[in-house]
DNA sequence: TTGACACGCATAGGACTCCTATTTATCGTT
DNA sequence: AACGATAAATAGGAGTCCTATGCGTGTCAA
């Protein structure tokens, strides 16, 4: 027993409390969390096709299927051809769809609290630490391509003197702190690998 | 968007992680996530009611019976009267039970390495936030009771003038460091309230 | 002791999740 | 035109997960 399994079992403990929280809010939304996940998902990154869904929300491709067909039973989404390709799909979310999404919390306020309640200083190495371990994890193949930061064209860590706002965002050309760092951000863009690693050499060697 | 968010976002993409590697493993084993945790608690910590059971991997009773009676079927669960309650059952992981979980990886060699990854003082402060995340939901009454050291009545916390092992753990006499610190402690003895506020000032304080 | 009530668990019923395997259309390519 | 590859749906089946409810016991007070 290292370590690391202690972090492991943390971490599932609050995946657990994460999922029960999401079966809870099931009876007000009338969505069960692998529906509210879909829902949240072509609300804030709009239409999208089955297969990156199922990608997103870690199920095979059928299950997806799946709930999608729950979903426009329920009126949520719509489908409509993708015009690039014949045989896809795009889904795109209903204006109900979004009312919903607007209405549901999408975090417990209890986790929210419960990391508020950390120190400024904790929190930054926490949300580090989970960025490199999501890292890690999408090195390995384990998870699929994420939108943090780190691996993002626009993100230019520590390139400003002040140390309470070290980072640069070229999307939105503004320097911003660690405590701003998102690990799924609305805007990612992709950069190549090259500047991946470059990007992140800078980033990581500088955390100590 | 705040930090806590971000930090909402990171804990959940681990969780739905580790969720399709439990699913993933079903084929091999033959066992659901569900079923997985439960064997995994019975062999682990011994006999158990199926309430008990439900409140651990937080779902409600009857869906914990449900996955019981599964687990009956496939001959790796028994049940018993308790005696101490005639009302109640006690569960009972059978040998081929404890043969299969110790043929099964609880955690995922990725997720394990991404931990191992980071340095060894991020490790500390990340396993010291879990801790205080889920005292922090344990305290709002979101998760049931857990087994972390902080809440242990055999934990002494900075008893000792070793940096690299400060702290003492009662039951087994003996000193350990932050990187020992356990979430779920097969030998937990939970301390009364007022030990326990006692404890936890003395093992956060002192964690700057 | 005898209700009245609380509790532990099982069942019923229903929607959905989740998998593998397969089918149906397209796509790209040769 | 014919090939294999891909996007999605379907089929089939076990299991998850919920609420509501039924049943038998524990508990405690009249």
């Amino acid at each position: 027993m290292a370590t690391h399994d202690h972090i492991a079992t943390g971490l599932a403990k609050i995946g657990l409390f994460l999922r029960a929280h999401a079966w809870s809010r099931a009876e007000a939304t009338g969505l069960t969390p692998t529906q509210a996940q879909i829902l949240v998902h072509l609300v804030r990154r709009g239409p999208a096709r089955v297969s990156a869904l199922a990608a997103e929300i870690a199920v095979t491709q059928p299950t997806a299927s799946d709930s999608v067909a729950a979903l426009m039973r329920k009126g949520y989404i719509g489908k409509r051809p993708d015009p690039e390709d014949g045989r896809a799909a795009k889904l795109h979310a209903s204006a109900a769809a979004r009312h919903a999404v607007a209405e549901m919390a999408v975090w417990p306020d209890a986790l929210l609290e419960a990391a508020a309640d950390l120190d400024p200083a904790e929190q930054d190495v926490l949300l580090k630490a989970l960025m490199k371990m999501i890292r890690a994890l999408q090195l390995r193949g384990a998870i699929p391509v994420q939108r943090m930061c780190a691996t993002c064209q626009h993100f230019r860590p520590y390139q400003h003197a002040d140390a309470a706002k070290p980072h640069h965002c070229a999307f939105v050309d503004a320097a911003f702190g660690n405590a701003a760092l998102r690990l799924d951000c609305g805007d990612h863009v992709e950069a190549d690998a090259a500047t991946q690693r470059e990007t992140w050499a800078c980033f990581t060697q500088a955390s100590a």
